[in-house]
DNA sequence: ACTTGACTTAGAGTGCGCTCTAGGAACAAA
DNA sequence: TTTGTTCCTAGAGCGCACTCTAAGTCAAGT
């Protein structure tokens, strides 16, 4: 059978080229997979090689620690990858569950947006009225003594 | 001059009562006072006692901590706040500065969901697709040796 | 042959934001 | 008076995610 061969003939990167690529540290890259976040083929010298799925893992990675999933999470989320069997369920139920988490967080940080925004335009407004008439405004965080 | 005096004859709340009604705990109550982020005033036998721009102050704060801003940001604020002098330019300034770091971290958030969410149904179209085939799929973060 | 630079490991150190502990004071209820 | 609760301070400890260091290997360039 004289098929196509899928020797794959990929262009692999050293860890120095993926940290420029993906702006990962070295130190960091190499942390991830002592954390068991992924694993990276070697050369027979021990030096790590980063085929183009493994960059791509390193990006699903930071896509998951910047939206707040913890390492040990992540690691758990690797865990079922390499676990051979079929986890798709679970590795999907998982990231459904971080995806809710994620919602409901950024839900909540506009919500917390919102009250500085309405202290900046108390700001301005206050600002608004002093340029007008002269009147100063004081705010809170200061303090005085109180009654025993 | 027999004008409504302004003794504010203000309820105010113990820590433990403070801690109730934010959800931040006494110790960080503490911590955040002994961090200058605020100043609470005593009863004679040292215990803090809370007004409602007390209370106000925490939740603020919350606000920003929320949103990520760092104690030490925190801290510069409410040094202005306390300088006494009127800050209202620098301190619009800086929550300003924060609003826009805050909205420019929920769109970089999003971005990540985005390649989480892709993912997801990635996932849900590789099972849709094994319901109907018989077929398997495999994915990245797993590894084998490579050639020297 | 030697230097340079990129890689390797194990493990120590850092900064942040809490979080907890120890030891004590003060008051309220039983 | 005893017991229990809540408060106080100073300071230690913790978990997280890096980040860095030391000491060494290896390959290429001069």
């Amino acid at each position: 059978m004289g098929g196509t061969m899928t020797t794959t003939n990929e262009r692999v990167l050293t860890i120095g080229e993926v940290a420029e690529a993906t702006g990962v540290t070295d130190h960091t890259l190499r942390y991830y997979e002592k954390a068991g976040l992924l694993v990276v083929p070697r050369l027979a010298n021990g030096q790590r090689r980063y085929r183009e799925m493994d960059v791509k893992a390193v990006e699903f990675i930071g896509h998951l620690r910047r939206t707040g999933m913890p390492i040990r999470t992540i690691r758990e989320y690797a865990d079922l990858v390499r676990s051979g069997k079929d986890t798709s369920a679970e590795r999907m139920r998982l990231l459904e569950q971080h995806r809710e988490n994620v919602i409901r967080d950024l839900a909540e940080q506009q919500k917390h947006l919102d009250g500085i925004t309405l202290k900046i335009e108390w700001y301005r407004a206050a600002m608004d009225q002093r340029e007008s008439s002269g009147a100063q405004f004081s705010e809170s965080l200061a303090s005085t003594a109180i009654a025993p």
